[in-house]
DNA sequence: ATCCAGGGGGATT
DNA sequence: AATCCCCATGGA
């Protein structure tokens, strides 16, 4: 059975392949997505979203339709470059996702192409079995916590020194540890997650931003750091902690918002 | 061939 | 705290 949401400015396309997801296939105008236990398929024809396999309630939570996007983008919009920034890239969502997942994708992502994560992932939950069916499109679920550990099937991943780092936090977290987070101060859980081999303060606050609903983190990666240095800074050098006063002086709350929209803005308007 | 890709860890300054 | 180097892999 198909069912429609009404989403106004949103796409589709933009969401789900700027790089915060990556278990999604394209055929025709149809994806199929897969994340946490869910597959399913979206497909948007103007401010229309159909979907099949999956129940409206799911994507209320998975696009962050709870949000109130009117208020936090209000709250945002700060100055004249993050209103460019959200003018145009307002129609990405944030998408939440399943923290377990999610951390382990991440510790895929560090030093790596989107393309290449993606191969890794689809890699990942190859390795691990069993198969999932959507119709006649097969699938892979994603491992479990305790399920990726030293073997043969692991190695054929080709994760690089990423391996150890999936092998550690497969033994020493689960998901209920992740969602316990939620209860800790952002300062406090993003120490935690940093006690992680592999988690630094990029990854952490994606995790926070992405699993968690912390929407105060705002992930600084090179992109970031370039962007913020010669839009803020007059093209000087800025130390870490500098910056990280900075964004989350100027953009509050709902920084995590606001580094979606100047994130994609930088990347596709270098300056 | 060489560089770089949504980084992190460890040592050194 | 800032800077260097290394980590393993694949694509440009």
């Amino acid at each position: 059975m198909t069912l429609r949401l009404r989403i106004h400015p949103f796409s589709l396309k933009d969401t789900l392949e700027c790089g915060q997801l990556f278990r999604f296939t394209k055929v025709m105008e149809t994806y199929i997505v897969q994340s946490s236990d869910r597959i399913f398929s979206l497909w948007q024809k103007g401010d229309d979203l159909f979907f099949e396999g999956i129940e409206e309630s799911f994507l209320v939570r998975f696009f962050r339709l709870d949000d109130d996007l009117d208020a936090i983008v209000r709250d945002v919009d700060r100055d004249p470059i993050i209103h460019q920034a959200i003018q145009r890239y307002r129609c990405f969502m944030l998408i939440r996702q399943d923290p377990w997942e999610f951390l382990i994708s991440f510790l895929c992502a560090s030093a790596k192409a989107i393309p290449h994560i993606r191969c890794i992932i689809e890699s990942l939950c190859k390795s691990s079995g069993e198969k999932i069916w959507f119709g006649d499109y097969m699938g892979y679920r994603f491992p479990e916590p305790r399920c990726i550990g030293p073997s043969p099937q692991l190695e054929e991943v080709r994760a690089g020194f990423r391996t150890d780092y999936l092998i550690e936090a497969s033994r020493c977290v689960d998901r209920s540890q992740l969602l316990a987070l939620k209860e800790l101060s952002y300062g406090e859980a993003r120490k935690a997650l940093m006690n992680l081999s592999g988690v630094g303060k990029k990854v952490a606050d994606c995790v926070l931003l992405y699993s968690l609903d912390f929407l105060e983190a705002f992930p600084i990666d090179t992109w970031i750091k370039k962007g913020i240095q010669k839009a803020y800074f007059d093209g000087k050098r800025v130390g870490e902690k500098a910056m990280e006063e900075f964004v989350s002086k100027r953009f509050g709350l709902y920084a995590g918002y606001a580094q979606l929209y100047v994130y994609h803005f930088w990347r596709n308007h270098p300056l």
